[in-house]
DNA sequence: ATATTTGTATTGTGTGATATAATACAAATA
DNA sequence: TATTTGTATTATATCACACAATACAAATAT
């Protein structure tokens, strides 16, 4: 699992961990229970503060895609968690709507969303 | 077109506006060529700042969403744009994303989308 | 038992974005 | 010529972000 980071982007980068991580679990990346670096490691590794990744972890914990253990760091959940469809809605919403002024077809953006969706589809 | 904001909210007020505004081209609700609200007529309106709107309109125009007139205010684009598709892509794969992990099927993914997109269609 | 590693709480610092208020100005219009 | 426009300006306050440095409790390995 890479992480690539951009720090002339205006994305704050424990989001940027935070989304890549997501990323990389629905693609198969990483799987349940699979462990993710130490916040020291990964801070080290990404040349980051290591808060910079505890806050990241946070985040993913509170949002329950990973679990914490003191001692074995953080894990990818195994149990089905439950998101907020509104929220996905309304961002939905946004993209749908640039993408559709910049004339963007429904086609293309379907194609390109079922492309991404089967990232790590299991056969 | 009514402006809902949300004060507690982090993303930014000016971004709210712009998202919206977005979304109101996108759904029809605002044609091209139509005239937005003064800076400060919206801004009194919302209760907020005039600047909080002209950076707004700002980043509005520097997208090409909207054009500026001096005098007669702001305006929606009648040219075509055109934006950045890797921008929507990278967008796209994060919510297909998180659509994903709490168990979202491609198909509710896809009916949502095309709903959205369908919004404002021209029959 | 002890040393080590873990996440993280703490404290302090610096930077930048956000939003406001209060003016003021050039350009365009009525 | 007075008015309205977007916006530049200046100042201020608040907050998020990211860092550094340290320290601690809990868990593990030795």
């Amino acid at each position: 699992m890479i992480i690539t980071l951009d720090f002339e982007s205006e994305v704050p980068i424990y989001l940027q961990l935070r989304h890549q991580i997501v990323i990389g679990i629905a693609e198969g990346k990483l799987e349940p229970g699979e462990s993710l670096p130490t916040t020291r490691q990964l801070a080290k590794n990404a040349g980051i503060n290591p808060m910079t990744v505890s806050k990241a972890y946070q985040v993913l914990k509170a949002e329950g895609y990973i679990s914490m253990d003191r001692r074995h760091g953080a894990k990818v959940s195994s149990t089905s968690l439950e998101g907020d469809v509104t929220a996905i809605e309304a961002s939905l919403k946004l993209i749908v709507a640039e993408a559709k002024v910049i004339g963007i077809s429904y086609e293309t953006l379907e194609s390109c969303m079922k492309k991404i969706y089967s990232l790590g589809e299991k056969i």
